[in-house]
DNA sequence: TAAAAAAGATGACAAATGTCATGTCTTTTA
DNA sequence: TAAAAGACATGACATTTGTCATCTTTTTTA
């Protein structure tokens, strides 16, 4: 018998996933959550063989319980489950050594095929998220661009940033120019639009 | 026994749910999708006793299938299952004469509950949408002001804006400012900002 | 129907934004 | 180690944005 814990804030989908699994027959249901923090701790008490975990969720990701998870040596076997195809997620999930990555976007034949899988000691990527990654338009930004379009997207102005960032509100002005040009932009809110649409953001 | 149809754009609730509803004895689902589109020509032609649809899918909204199949005389019970409470969505859905307005953060439960309820003539609309409906901010916003903020929000510049909503480049910006008075911020970022966070755009 | 409100426009102004050329220090890299 | 690349800064400039007072023309409403 395979022991399961769901941590999924969307309701009905947490309930509709329990459901299902507690039909296998050698799947059973020990617990679930709608928040990550909650999530964690009936994980490490209840030490189940299979923890299923979504990203957005209150309090604690799905991505930060796994890796406290692994950071505690807990031997749980994890999958994340999520909608978004972003990179940075991925590789945070591959770094904390995930068994599987799966979208929602799949049916739950796929989760249970999946389930069975990573107990064999398989690591499951969904195949439509690696080439989402694969195909995504790569982000052009330095890291200090995209944290400075991180700050105006918030709606601070150059001054604000330049505080938050110590820098000086010229040079801040610099880099937005850049980052507008790297978009092919000509406005802060056209260069969040692009971020947003390839998930920069 | 009655007959069930679901639109669903995400595969694993759709799945999930069809999985479930149909363990029930007395409910079978005849049919899925998750596209709008052909969510539509299915339910015309299947004709179910009721209809399970998701708003934001491909295509065609769960709005829009509702207020076609109204415009259709389809005598078929709808359900609105979104994540989403705006106001917008609610009167829409009420005007359509759905039969009940869910939100995905209940669980399954609640939504069998929900069918058996609305075969039985009842209207239901979920109490956490009404009472976050009431409680919500209300938008100060005039049409005209909205339609100008939906337009910032694509990016376009003044200019672009006045050539769209055919008037002066000045009375565009009057009205930005009045925007920017309304919500009580200086720059359209964090006008949008606000917005978005209170559902009004 | 007279008064009030709404919708749109104008002009003027200050402030913020976007663009560029140029300069100074570090760090990298060949 | 000399050259190149990065990170940050400055100043100057044109444009855009945001604010206000004022005006005209419609529409509403009392």
């Amino acid at each position: 018998m395979t022991t399961i814990y769901i941590a999924e804030d969307q309701e009905m989908l947490n309930s509709a996933l329990s459901a299902i699994l507690d039909l296998e027959d050698d799947f059973e249901i020990i617990g679930n959550a709608t928040d990550g923090q909650m999530a964690f701790q009936e994980i490490t008490t209840l030490k189940p063989d299979i923890a299923i975990l979504d990203i957005e969720m209150p309090n604690l990701t799905g991505l930060e319980v796994a890796q406290e998870l692994r950071l505690n040596h807990q031997n749980i076997k994890i999958i994340i489950l999520t909608t978004f195809a972003r990179k940075k997620y991925f590789e945070s999930a591959v770094a904390s050594e995930v068994n599987a990555y799966l979208l929602k976007d799949s049916p739950t034949d796929k989760l249970v095929d999946t389930i069975h899988k990573i107990l064999d000691g398989q690591i499951i990527y969904d195949a439509n998220l690696v080439s989402s990654i694969l195909t995504a338009v790569k982000n052009p930004l330095t890291a200090q661009e995209l944290k400075i379009m991180q700050e105006f997207a918030l709606g601070k102005n150059t001054q604000e940033i330049a505080e938050t960032v110590f820098l000086s509100s010229g040079t801040v002005r610099n880099y937005i120019s850049s980052i507008l040009s790297k978009t092919g932009t000509h406005s802060r809110i056209e260069a969040l639009n692009i971020a947003k649409k390839n998930n920069w953001i």
